[in-house]
DNA sequence: GTCCTTATTGCAAAAAATTGCAATAAGGAT
DNA sequence: ATCCTTATTGCAATTTTTTGCAATAAGGAC
């Protein structure tokens, strides 16, 4: 089975097609090993797929971050960037320099119950990006 | 002294310069009661400045975040929006009507301050956004 | 395998956001 | 008030993202 087969079999599971363009974009997500714009994601998938277009690869990841097998990441200028819905996971990343550090999402639980338990709000796996100054930043 | 006079003086003290399409950006962002789309905002400070255009107001508002007296939102779909730089807050947003519900810095400075002993990262005063369902859509 | 339905795509066009550069005007110096 | 420097703007062009719609092809029924 292809890498991707994890996913593709969500798709038909819950009734969406299971098109090489999706194929195609998952794979990709799959083997990243960071956020990816659909710039990116659009010049890496044009190559197996020649007449794929840009509206199609905007569409599927919108679409693949909606049913939840995508998330978007939030980074600065709000510029769009997807990653595969892995592990939960948030972002600090410096204003500086732009690095990034990854925070597990059990920093980040307590807060998410709180907020659940005070507004009734039933929170969703959410991608969050703190911004901040990094160590080596502060310095210079 | 106008209302967006605090903010320009801040420009003014740290170098920048004072223009009337500073002035009316600011004015609006000041008197919005909500996070305000670029577009919105051109088309308001339009009427009071007719040679005013589209890549200035994005640039200001770019410039204004950068130097901290406005800040960006993130909404879903990463449309950009702004609003002020005032008090520190950050949003519950409902994935389905797309309601608002604010959350004072407070409840999130518990989790900042972790965060910054355990990376040493110094954090700026973010704007999170934390999607789920409102009570309301649960229900339905 | 063939047919059918319709979700998904590609294409063309529109809208939104960005960029380069010359013209303008803010603010300091005289 | 006038001049000077250069930050900021407007304009034109480009790039990015979105949208409408007709053509295509995925998946189910036979
Ligand atoms: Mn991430
Ligand atoms: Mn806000
Ligand atoms: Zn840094
Ligand atoms: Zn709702």
């Amino acid at each position: 089975m292809t890498c991707e087969g994890n996913f593709t079999k969500k798709l038909s599971e819950r009734g969406y097609r299971v098109t090489p363009q999706r194929r195609e974009i998952l794979h990709i997500l799959l083997h990243a090993d960071a956020h990816l714009t659909p710039a990116e994601i659009f010049e890496e998938a044009h190559k197996k797929l020649p007449n794929l277009t840009e509206p199609t690869v905007y569409r599927t990841l919108e679409f693949l971050a909606e049913i939840g097998l995508a998330q978007e990441a939030y980074s600065e200028k709000s510029k769009s960037a997807y990653e595969i819905s892995g592990y939960a996971h948030h972002h600090l990343i410096c204003r500086k320099c732009a690095k990034e550090v990854e925070i597990p999402h059990v920093k980040v639980e307590g807060l998410c119950q709180n907020l659940e338990d005070e507004t009734g709000f039933k929170l969703m796996q959410n991608h969050l990006s703190f911004f901040g100054i990094c160590p080596d930043c502060q310095e210079n």
